[in-house]
DNA sequence: GCGGCTCTGTGACGGCCATCACAGCGGTTA
DNA sequence: TAACCGCTGTGATGGCCGTCACAGAGCCGC
């Protein structure tokens, strides 16, 4: 594990060019240095944990490089993972602002960089900075959206195949299309992507292999190639 | 129906008492004053719909009395009920905030009056007010809690009983105990219960026989009784 | 290369629950 | 009062899929 606040590291996320994506992009220079003053960058090794759901709020973590999963789980172990983080992306928003506990537990499954800021100078900056907290405002409701979007396919599928086939088209969406065909690599393990649909992992090594017999979809590696996205349009419609 | 816009209705909307419910409660004279400037009331009967997913945001509906239906379906007519907004809610904030369209359809379910404010009306209030932008903040993470809320219900269950279970105890959470009782007025039917746990009808109909032959709860006409928490718990936990 | 690990693939079995079908039942309308 | 309609209750049936069990496959460190 490289050093929390090394100097190297500080350096690297100041150059991020995520930094101030989506929620601080185009704030007026003072509140841009304010926010440079406040923010404190670490790097997190694979495994490593952000924040787990049930703490009450330290603060905010803007991803600039690396991938985190979010995700929640009952008492039996059994775990539901709501999606995973892309560089950009501010983790630990609704908590924070709320002052609830954090309703998710954030692992890290790629090396990350993440700049902190805690909650009280957060909030702080938030009630001197108007604009600010007009943006923060935007970024919660593209996550409520994306929260709704996953419990639509979870909630409104009655097959699991129904499901799988929601859950890869809402990858497309993210994703160019060329020729037809939409590539893309899934570094998710059959084992996480039955947490993310409520399925067993067996039941999503089957469905793999039957949408495969169907040339729907094609995988080489960890490259996932959708060959027939009607296809699985036609399995959504059912 | 009432006329919609009638003064008596303006009236009694201006003395609601959860006009400025936790949204803007507190504000600053200017601010509360320049609020109602841009507010407008409004009735509406039983069945109507407040707005539609999918269309692209007009403005936000703040509940002053009455209850309204949050609900998305799928093409095949199957729908999924997110939860019954209750007065002082505010409805339509994210897609309002974000600009991009209402997730989520709101039809009412008992007769309601709101107060309306147009998307762009409200874009420049939270822009002049950056306390207001806090607040809404403040409540789109909130929302956010109860949607994952939701989720888990959904998704971390293995049985139907184990979702109407959680379900149940949700309900609970919000009503106070009295002698190891838990009394509240449900008035959803069946199908509607079903349609928010993703069940199917018949199946909520023999697991509240089945809650009631194991005395974990009563029914008497529209009334709730939970007299075993305790035993509903042990269902979650199984 | 060898043991140990995680991940994927596959068969058998059984239970839960969606679906269909229909029967009472209370409230409302004509 | 009868007809109607939406809600609730219940039986029969069948299929999906979760679970268990195990086998191969790839990938590491030593």
């Amino acid at each position: 594990m490289r050093a929390p606040y090394g100097l190297e590291i500080i350096e690297s996320c100041l150059s991020c060019p995520h930094r101030e994506d989506r929620l601080f992009c185009n704030l007026p220079p003072p509140a841009v240095q304010k926010l440079a003053a406040i923010t404190s960058a670490a790097a997190y090794p694979k495994g490593a944990t952000l924040f787990v759901e049930g703490q009450s709020p330290r603060g905010v973590f803007i991803l600039c490089s690396g991938k985190v999963k979010l995700s929640t789980s009952s008492a039996d172990g059994k775990s539901l993972i709501l999606r995973i983080s892309e560089p950009g992306e501010v983790l630990g928003l609704p908590a924070t602002v709320t002052g609830k506990s954090y309703e998710l537990t954030a692992d890290v499954i790629e090396p990350t960089q993440a700049n902190f800021i805690s909650r009280t100078d957060f909030l702080l900056f938030l009630r001197e900075h108007g604009e600010a907290a007009l943006r923060v405002a935007q970024q919660l409701g593209e996550t409520y959206h994306l929260a709704i979007a996953e419990m639509r396919t979870i909630g409104l599928s009655r097959s699991a195949a129904e499901k799988l086939a929601r859950f890869l088209l809402d990858l497309c969406a993210n994703h160019d299309e060329e020729k037809g065909e939409v590539k893309l690599t899934l570094t998710l393990t059959h084992e996480e992507i039955a947490q993310m649909i409520g399925a067993s992992r067996e039941t999503v090594t089957r469905l793999f292999a039957d949408f495969k017999k169907k040339h729907f979809l094609q995988v080489k590696g960890s490259t996932l190639i959708i060959k027939n996205k009607a296809g699985l349009e036609s399995v959504v419609d059912a």
